[in-house]
RNA sequence: GGACGUAUAGCUCAGUUGGUUAGAGCGCUCGCUUCACACGCGAGAGGUCACAAGUUCGAGUCUUGUUACGUCCA
């Protein structure tokens, strides 16, 4: 960063924070809740854990968004973003607790109440941290109406949903297993549970078979939890063990008898084949238990060791010293048949790091299949589309095998249950039970189970707001597909359920973006990028440092429109790498445009560029210039590809897209043409070149708010803001097929001949003369191509060299700086490229099942190739 | 172990239903203080499209197999 300020350069810092106040004082993010429900976009925000701080998937989903909701906002619908956040139990809770433990207290001692007051008020300190950096990224969500999963409105109909599916019977109570914590002691959720891959044993131990007629051979890596066994199970369809399904066995150690079951769950070819079912302490094996009425033993308590009186021996050892001691006497009564390494994943506690034991408690849960089917037809018949498409399958797959959800968390920080107890009764309402006595279901319920409401909730249902007669269905919901099950699964269900209708009609899932090296980006691992250091400047990690080994050193500050135009280049259809590259080509594409616009504005100033009222920056029926009548025709293109491609959720072909066109088209050719003329006294020229601008940085706009708004304000003519302008339609009469092709061929032929310059060590600067030996080009285009190719058109003959372009040649005369003999070895190395080429032509159309069988497109394709590598070979 | 996905330039990625001499950005090389821009302008080098068979007039693209990697599920 240079202490003298170069004027040149657009500075994100300087224009950002105050174009994004001129959006907000403007009050354009808000829509109009009694607007025309057709004419409706809205996207409800996925709402981030209250607790965080902004990551990279969010400043992708944020910019992914906004790209949707900006665009659609210039297209004249009426546009609600709803953002806020989710409360995020057990994230939040912890971040409590922890406040708590270092000023010497604990939530025990202060008690729920006042636990919960003051997770409320943590909140109102901290939890707006999110919020404000997406402002900073230019989101453009309706920041008045911001909701929070646990605000008044939201917590009322939480309760109502709770309630109506208890009295419908899907919401019941029963016993199942958690993942409990022994370190905590409290269960925890999924999403605090992290797989670690590690090495166990994996031990083969024999069961006796009751009637003495041998045994089978069960293969575990937790023996320890043998001695809550209450069957061995085969798959039925094991010819090995078709005949002992029906029989039993004797457990090792306990001496109880277990029955030898059929289930298909167990893989013939892992282990022995036999699996022993102890549904206590095993998820999978608590399936099986249930599918055939099994009783459900335990035998490690919630310290993590050994109880249940089964084998006194062993009672009160930690499961690890239980694991040995029940091996060694395993291996003593000769039961232990092999031990092997066994490399697998288990799940392990985020908060205490250590693992988790499978735990017997009870819970409410929801019965899912009456939920699920609708949710499935959705997607089938097309009412809910999901992309990309392959996502879908995934999506049906998850719905068509679902399992109960466990509703229930033993935290303090949630929507408590609405179930009150009194001896044998219960009772659940949205109000308290009357009468003495009853006392308060004390869990809360999964943070998904609101989340699951956010699209109408945040609308204000269960009442019939406007809004959510005209927001809801809502458009788009884009997020990430790690939570297609967790959540977006979820929504459709509920959304299907209560307000009745679909909650939005696409699902978008985005790429996730990895570390350099294809891990995952994560704080832990030190693999992860906060966004804001790419926006304002700040620390590169190691892992993104440009050289191996070398220093990182720091980010310059990008701004954000070049972090959201990196991001959204970056993303796929599949995971992607993050590269710096792409949020420095973002820059650069701010830094051109913002160039350009300072030129067209100098060509520009004191001029009145008013457009005629129809818009069409060309003069009707008059005779135009050719490079004014291909830069409209290309913006126009440009535009509808570009919002096609936001429409299709193409976002990375939408940015390059326009990149390509700024660079490749505005800048390099048609900025250059115009050089030649004079705005003061060429009107057509000061209306084309400001109706380009104008229409470019609206195309851009959505991709890069900041700078287009900054430039849209510097062009004269403009009024209002670019963010709350209105995108003309589409207008064929812009569309010129013959500008596009003649410049086109300008453009080749200035191209060809500085490349030829250049490989013949031409200087760049010196003008030649030179004879055009080609047709179809008017004076128009000889000018132009005169001018850029820095060669002036003569008629005079002598010795030169030929430079082939479309339609002919371009001979430069010989002279100073041009000595045709110094040619002879690139005309020769030319030459033998396109008598290959030819040959390679020539053979494929001498081929008879070519001729045959090709299409005859493809033929004359081939021909026409043919025809022209002939006439370039004879200018060489 | 199962399912799905991915292998294209030094790096990160495009590449429609098979059809010109496979593209972009960055990096690299050469040239340029061309009056919007050196975060610039012009030109260029660089690819056995992972490997092996097959289908086809024609394969980066389709089929099968192999290898490597990734994600999810168990």
């Amino acid at each position: 960063m240079s202490e003298t300020q170069d004027p040149t350069r657009y500075e994100p810092a300087e224009a950002e924070p105050a174009v994004f106040d001129r959006w907000e004082s403007a009050g354009i993010f808000a829509g109009d809740p009694e607007g025309d429900p057709a004419n409706s976009f809205s996207i409800a925000i996925p709402p981030p854990n209250v607790t965080g701080a902004l990551h990279m998937g969010h400043a992708l989903n944020g910019s992914i968004q906004d790209v949707l909701i900006r665009l659609n906002r210039m297209r004249g619908k009426n546009v609600r973003w709803t953002i806020g956040t989710d409360h995020a139990g057990i994230a939040t809770q912890t971040k409590v607790e922890q406040a708590l433990v270092d000023e010497g207290t604990s939530r025990e001692q202060i008690g729920r109440e006042a636990f919960v007051e003051r997770t409320q008020a943590w909140r109102q300190q901290y939890g707006g941290t999110i919020i404000n950096q997406f402002r900073r990224l230019g989101v453009s969500a309706d920041y008045a109406h911001e909701r929070f999963t646990m605000d008044e409105g939201y917590v009322r109909a939480v309760q109502q949903v709770f309630v109506a599916l208890y009295e419908q019977g899907l919401i019941y109570r029963g016993t199942y297993l958690v993942n409990w914590d022994p370190g905590s002691r409290s269960a925890i959720s999924d999403l605090e549970v992290e797989d670690r891959e590690v090495t166990d044993t994996l031990f083969e131990i024999a069961y006796p078979l009751s009637d003495g007629s041998g045994e089978v051979v069960v293969a575990t890596v937790r023996p320890e939890t043998m001695l809550a066994d209450v069957a061995v199970a085969v798959n039925p369809a094991d010819e090995r063990f078709a005949g002992l399904i029906g029989k039993s066995v004797v457990l090792p150690l306990v001496g109880r008898e277990l029955p030898i079951i059929g289930d298909d769950y167990v893989k013939t070819d892992f282990g022995t084949g036999c699996l022993k079912i102890t549904p206590g302490h095993d998820p999978n094996d608590f399936e099986i238990g249930h599918r055939h009425g099994l009783e459900t033993l335990t035998c490690i308590g919630e310290d993590g060791r050994i109880t249940g009186g089964y084998a006194p021996a062993f009672e009160g050892l930690s499961t690890a010293e239980a694991r040995t001691a029940i091996v060694e006497e395993l291996r003593a009564g000769g039961s232990l048949r092999a031990e092997e390494d066994y490399t697998h994943t288990v799940p392990f506690s985020h908060r205490s790091g250590e693992r988790i034991e499978p735990l017997l408690s009870l819970q409410w849960f929801m019965k899912m299949e009456e939920l699920a089917q609708p949710a499935i037809d959705a997607v089938r018949d097309g009412r809910v589309r999901i992309h990309p498409e392959s996502q879908s399958r995934r999506y049906l797959q998850w719905l068509e095998e679902i399992r109960p959800w466990v509703l229930s968390r033993q935290l303090w920080w949630g929507h408590q249950i609405p179930v009150w107890y009194r001896g044998d009764e219960t009772y659940c309402g949205i109000e308290p039970p009357r009468g003495e006595g009853w006392e308060r279901d004390p869990d809360v319920l999964d943070t998904w189970f609101s989340s699951a409401l956010w699209p109408f909730a945040t609308l204000g249902w269960p009442e019939q707001t406007p809004e959510l007669r005209t927001f809801y269905p809502t458009s788009v919901l884009s997020t990430a597909r790690d939570i297609l099950f967790l959540w977006v699964a979820r929504m459709v269900m509920m959304g299907l359920r209560f307000p009745g209708e679909i909650p939005f009609g696409d699902v978008y899932c985005h790429s996730v973006i990895q570390a350099p090296d294809g891990r995952r980006m994560s704080k832990s691992l030190g693999t992860g990028i906060d966004p804001l250091a790419l926006i304002d400047g700040g620390p590169r990690p190691a892992v993104f440092a440009k050289k191996k080994g070398a220093d990182a050193g720091e980010f310059p500050a990008y701004g954000a429109d070049a972090v959201r135009f990196g991001l959204l280049a970056m993303s796929s259809t599949q995971d992607v790498r993050f590269s710096e590259e792409k949020i420095a080509q973002g820059r650069q594409l701010i830094t051109k445009l913002s160039n350009a616009v300072r030129f067209a504005a100098g060509r520009l100033e004191g001029l009145d560029v008013e457009l005629p009222a129809d818009g069409s920056p060309l003069a009707p029926g008059a005779a135009s210039r050719l490079e004014d009548r291909w830069i409209v025709s290309r913006t126009e293109r440009i535009a509808r590809e570009t919002a096609a491609r936001i429409d299709e959720f193409d976002f990375a072909k939408a940015a390059l897209g326009l990149y390509d066109f700024v660079y490749g088209e505005l800048c390099d050719w048609y900025l250059e043409l115009v050089k030649a003329r004079e705005a003061a006294t060429d009107p057509d020229l000061g209306r084309v070149l400001a109706w380009a601008l104008r229409r470019t940085l609206q195309i851009a706009h959505p991709v890069i708010p900041f700078v287009t708004e900054d430039a849209w304000g510097r062009i004269p003519g403009t009024d209002g803001l670019l963010a709350g302008s209105r995108l003309p339609a589409p207008d064929d009469a812009l569309l010129d097929g013959d500008a596009e092709h003649d410049l086109g061929r300008v453009i080749e032929l200035i191209s060809a001949v500085r490349s030829w310059r250049s490989t013949a060590n031409v200087p760049p600067g010196p003008i030649l003369p030179a004879r055009l030996e080609a047709d179809g080009y008017d004076d128009e285009a000889r000018a132009h191509a005169a001018r850029l190719a820095r060669v002036e058109l003569v008629d005079g003959a002598g010795d030169a060299v030929l430079v082939a372009v479309p339609g002919g040649q371009v001979a430069i005369l010989a002279g100073e700086h041009v000595d045709p003999d110094a040619e002879r070895s690139r005309i020769a190395k030319r030459r033998a490229e396109v008598e290959a080429e030819i040959e390679r032509t020539a053979a494929r159309l001498g081929n008879e099942k070519f001729a045959s069988r090709a299409p005859a497109e493809v033929v004359a394709a081939e021909q026409a190739k043919l025809d022209g590598l002939r006439e370039e070979l004879r200018t060489l």
